[in-house]
DNA sequence: GCTCCTCATATCGACATTCGATATGAAGAG
DNA sequence: CTCTTCATATCGAATGTCGATATGAGGAGC
């Protein structure tokens, strides 16, 4: 497990669909929500984030667009496409899939 | 989550430390006992296995020796080392505090 | 106007893990 | 003696995360 990598691979995406689920956000802003949603679990690096973003952009999942933060910055705006729900709600159901088949398995006799 | 790679990555060695800690078993032993503790959902291929025990092995969590399997074969087998129990503790605890985070991030309104 | 800090996005090379394919060899069946 | 099954093993490809580093603009203080 995140032994040297912190993140479990494989869990960032599904956590950035869930969180423009929510509301859309910009990068850093989706970095700070995962954090939020996770209780402080998850530390997002920009080195993990950006890449993430323009995967699921890239996939359809995402769409963006510039606009200003609250802090006047130029910043990247997602949201969550159409495909984007769908691939949330698939991507639930799969981790509720693997959880019980780990919980199943760490807590046998 | 698992669509290039069926199994979610990191979970495996987990996985083969559990099984081992139930009863020591040979390489192919070890897939299908975990096959059968996850109840089907991790199907373990030879080339994820073998260089997850070896891996294992060379932790030191695993002990290694010659012997025949039931069906009279030269088969190698595992069993648990005391380090490895206490890996197995760590491990569990970890992914428990993952799965907890993202339950919690998935149910969030 | 100048400097410094923070916000925001971005990319790069390194690293670990899993997969698919392929290989070897020995036991047992027919 | 051939074919299937069991058992171990390795290799190259793909993927995802990390650490480091880079760029540029806004705002504060002097």
């Amino acid at each position: 497990m995140p032994r040297h990598t912190p993140l479990l691979q494989g869990t960032l995406d599904v956590l950035i669909l869930k969180a423009l689920a929510l509301q859309p956000l910009h990068g850093l802003g989706v970095s700070r929500r995962v954090e939020q949603l996770t209780r402080g679990a998850y530390v997002v690096k920009p080195g993990s984030l950006f890449p993430a973003l323009h995967r699921l952009e890239e996939n359809g999942w995402l769409a963006a667009e510039w606009g200003e933060s609250e802090n006047n910055r130029r910043a990247k705006y997602y949201k969550l496409t159409a495909a984007g729900r769908k691939q949330l709600a698939h991507e639930t159901a799969e981790w509720r899939r693997v959880a019980g088949a780990m919980r199943a398995a760490l807590e046998a006799d």
